[in-house]
DNA sequence: CGGTTATTTGATGGGAATCAAAGGTTGTGG
DNA sequence: CCACAACCTTTGATTCCCATCAAATAACCG
């Protein structure tokens, strides 16, 4: 099954088994591709869009602008994703969707979308499932916003973004790119770029990661998820294709009590 | 068609139009009441249900509970709701359920909605339309809590719930009733109830609102709006049913100006 | 390379949290 | 019907985390 690496697939698949039949009906979507450079837009608030897109290669971000110009992102979108799929039943958009990195877009027209779903009860279910996990990411932001000290946002998003790449195969040996400026990070999580780098500066030092440019490299998992107080339940990953390279280190770090506290 | 005035049917009708059909089928589905008292659990993070719940009279509240005790909620729900409709396709709760005031549930069987999404896909449509409207609303939660101060985010929510409300016939001139305590707006706004206090006794001060026991009047709906930055859109009313009691005024009151500035 | 964009670090200030305690309200049972 | 308890609201004083302001590198790119 080599046409497995197709990634809405694979995607699909780390959440929900799938027919060989529905692999089938799912390859066979009319699909038409395009290119995004870095930081285009791909659908406004406001508009109506008449496709949803897959995202095949690269970042997208959800967002909302305030009237002041302040930016606050709503989401962050990986290869295999369907950042705008809640538009085949919302027909106004209520936020922006534009690209972080140099995208390949996939659009899938919501008429076909809605033909098949009709004809397929179970593709159907697992979409709205897709559009599920989505609101669950949603929530989780939600508490990680409202309720996380600058240190856990900052961890916490790692945490997700690692598990989410991984789930997807973008992820090896606790390292991954994370194709973000620290401004995005800031307008995910709340915080200003000052903080952001304060933040990831201590996560440095405490021995939780490393970074450069744009590779991100885990290096204490276990470390890592305990100063974000981090449960990955809510993002309903299929625990069979969660590869989890990452054990959990039984050692007491000691580092991972301080990270806790600080 | 006196029955229209069933909490679902209502509900439904206040984001899509449903034939004499449709409706025949919701009223068909097997539902079995239950009463709860105010302050208990409904469901539980973890578990996993085999109903979803309508709710039929009361507010309910879906939250996530920190390492702390600290409670972070993520939604509330008037009549007409269905909180936990995502249950349907996310088998394990990620967060919690409970009543905020004396609830009146409708229980129906997953496997009975399954069954009737499989023969009607635009009652189907119709549904996964339920949950993606709470994703928006969750998005908007994600803003407010990120991006707003204090007083914003209190007049946000007072107007979110005051529309929500509204689209139930559960707020008429401009009056509706809260069972919420402070701490509970709190713990919505990611706020001390030290701070809701203070922002409701400003929002008095204004002329924006009153409030006394759990009943709010809104005595200036422009102003209100406006200090909140409050844009509707996300709530995906239908704009025939919102019934809009309250023009917007077209006074500038002074105040208004005074409540964004501050 | 020069110019823009992104990261890093330091100094200062403010909005809301925290701490503390006094009033109100509600409900229950004596 | 009063009294007491539990809960909720209100107000004041203090603290602190992160935003803001500012400026110096560093990295990227055409």
């Amino acid at each position: 099954m080599p046409l497995d690496n197709h990634p809405i697939i694979r995607k699909i698949e780390s959440i929900a088994r799938l027919s060989d039949e529905e692999r089938e009906v799912l390859r066979h979507l009319p699909v038409s591709i395009r290119d995004y450079e870095r930081r285009q837009e791909i659908v406004r608030e406001g508009e109506s869009p008449v496709h949803s897109c897959l995202l095949i290669e690269g970042f997208a971000s959800r967002f909302k602008l305030l009237e002041d110009g302040r930016r606050q992102i709503l989401g962050l979108h990986v290869p295999g994703d369907i950042p705008d799929l809640q538009s085949l039943h919302l027909h106004r958009m209520d936020h922006h969707l534009a690209t972080v990195s140099p995208c390949r877009l996939g659009f899938i027209r919501h008429h076909d979308l809605n033909e098949m779903n009709a004809r397929n009860p179970r593709i159907a279910a697992i979409l709205w499932r897709v559009t599920l996990i989505d609101a669950a990411i949603h929530r989780e932001w939600v508490v990680r916003v409202g309720q996380r000290s600058a240190r856990q946002r900052m961890a916490h998003f790692l945490c997700e973004m690692f598990l989410r790449l991984e789930a997807v195969g973008l992820a090896v040996n606790g390292r991954c790119v994370l194709p973000l400026t620290q401004a995005d990070m800031a307008d995910a999580l709340a915080l200003t770029n000052v903080s952001v780098n304060r933040m990831l500066v201590q996560l440095k030092k405490d021995g939780l990661i490393a970074l450069e440019g744009r590779l991100l490299q885990v290096l204490n998992w276990g470390g890592l998820m305990r100063s974000a107080h981090f449960d990955p339940g809510y993002l309903h990953l299929n625990p069979e294709r969660v590869i989890s390279t990452l054990s959990v280190p039984r050692v007491h770090s000691g580092d991972a009590g301080a990270a806790a506290s600080r």
